[in-house]
DNA sequence: CATTCTAAG
DNA sequence: CTTAAAATG
């Protein structure tokens, strides 16, 4: 079984470049989608075949996450619970197969300190939300971070070290995710290759490949191969990410 | 020569729709242009030869009127004597060979009662802004009143008899401008045809031709010859309505 | 630079 | 329905 994650920026826009036939094509099982940015639309997925679950937030237009899959989730959970973040519709999940699911949309930081410190605040919840989940099964945890963790991570890691999504504070905080136990599906995938999942829509970042590995696929207690950011077709500002589930190691 | 007026409906736009070649087509030693919505650009019409003169509102992106014209305009005076009126941008005039060019760009009282009442209450300043000009000599007044004035100056006048723009009191204020000594010039060169100059962007009313005849090009003490609203090009919601000026009859 | 929402028409 | 701006990323 395929699983996607995608920073749609806009689902009435990624609709317009061509969503539905890349999900044609790709077929996954689950796809974990983040920045709806529009009220929840389940008819335009349940005619593909797929339920979805939705979360927006309480702001018109603003940040929400989303996941379809082929098959219905069970036990869907919404939000990390802080009831201001939980207000932003930034984390859903449900599980599938014994397996929880979970579209997640950090805060970014880069439009100045009010929501630079809103995201520090966000992180620690999070972790805190998975460390849980942990206790109860395996997880996929995909979606975006707005945080690249190593230099190779991003492009122009030099001068990005202080801006917002590559903070000492917060590269640190994605390793400590990470040691929890997760595995970074993709990392995995990479070794030691560069590959970006998001690009400013700004100069000609994306024809010169001038990105960040923001978006993620962290899996524990399952393993996802084959992980790929894909470049084309180009959806959004952001490359859907996507890989193929493998059995659970014995363990 | 050549005078027309348009409502562009924001000038960037009307730009992308073509119109520089449709002024180089049309070669208008005068132009009256409403509804700028963008602060002024006098070097876009520069380079096509023109003087510029503009008068936008204080609020960006809303409203505002200019005037393009082959010679420079002298005496040019702004506003129509009313200080919460004229920060909207709504009347700049200026002389050529003797004659003021005004445009004229009325409030809409469509979107609710507060604006038809700032509507109403521009009504008389501009008729009293009009008597005194007549003194002064020649006027060519152009521009869009979102007023029609008689039943067949709007497509379905039975059913807009309670809408704004087509309200009693709006009708015989009109009749009362003209009254003061003005040509409709547009109606002169129509008989009794009817000709929009405005279609809803709703529906279909361009294609169905379900249009207003709200914009006017007035005269007195000169006339304009062969005026015609084109329906074609589509710069704005808008019609181009020109004509061509006329020796001053001798009285 | 791109998206969506809002105000306005 | 369309424009432009504002907020946000």
């Amino acid at each position: 079984m395929h699983v996607v994650t995608l920073n749609l920026n806009g689902l009435r826009s990624a609709l317009k470049k061509g969503l539905l036939p890349w999900l044609e094509a790709w077929q996954p099982g689950v796809a974990l989608f983040q920045e709806v940015r529009a009220d929840p639309m389940p008819d335009v997925f349940a005619e593909l075949g797929y339920h979805s679950v939705w979360h927006p937030a309480s702001k018109a237009g603003y940040s929400g996450v989303a996941i379809i899959s082929r098959e219905p989730l069970q036990e869907v959970q919404t939000g990390i619970g802080d009831a201001l973040i939980d207000d932003e519709g930034r984390l859903i999940s449900g599980v599938l197969n014994g397996v929880r699911y979970a579209s997640l949309y950090l805060p970014s930081g880069s439009s100045g300190e009010v929501r630079q410190e809103f995201k520090n605040r966000s992180l620690p919840l999070l972790s805190a939300w998975v460390a849980r989940q942990l206790q109860q099964g395996p997880l996929v945890l995909g979606g975006d971070f707005n945080v690249a963790h190593r230099e190779l991570d991003i492009r122009n890691w030099r001068s990005n070290q202080k801006n917002s999504g590559f903070l000492p504070h917060e590269r640190e905080w994605m390793g400590e995710l990470l040691a929890l136990g997760l595995r970074d599906s993709h990392r995995d995938a990479l070794g030691e290759q560069a590959a970006y999942t998001w690009w400013s829509n700004r100069a000609n970042a994306f024809a010169n490949d001038v990105g960040w590995r923001i978006d993620y696929l962290l899996t524990a207690g399952v393993t996802l191969g084959g992980v790929q950011a894909h470049r084309e077709p180009r959806l959004s500002d952001h490359a859907p990410l996507g890989g193929t589930m493998r059995p659970a190691p014995e363990s």
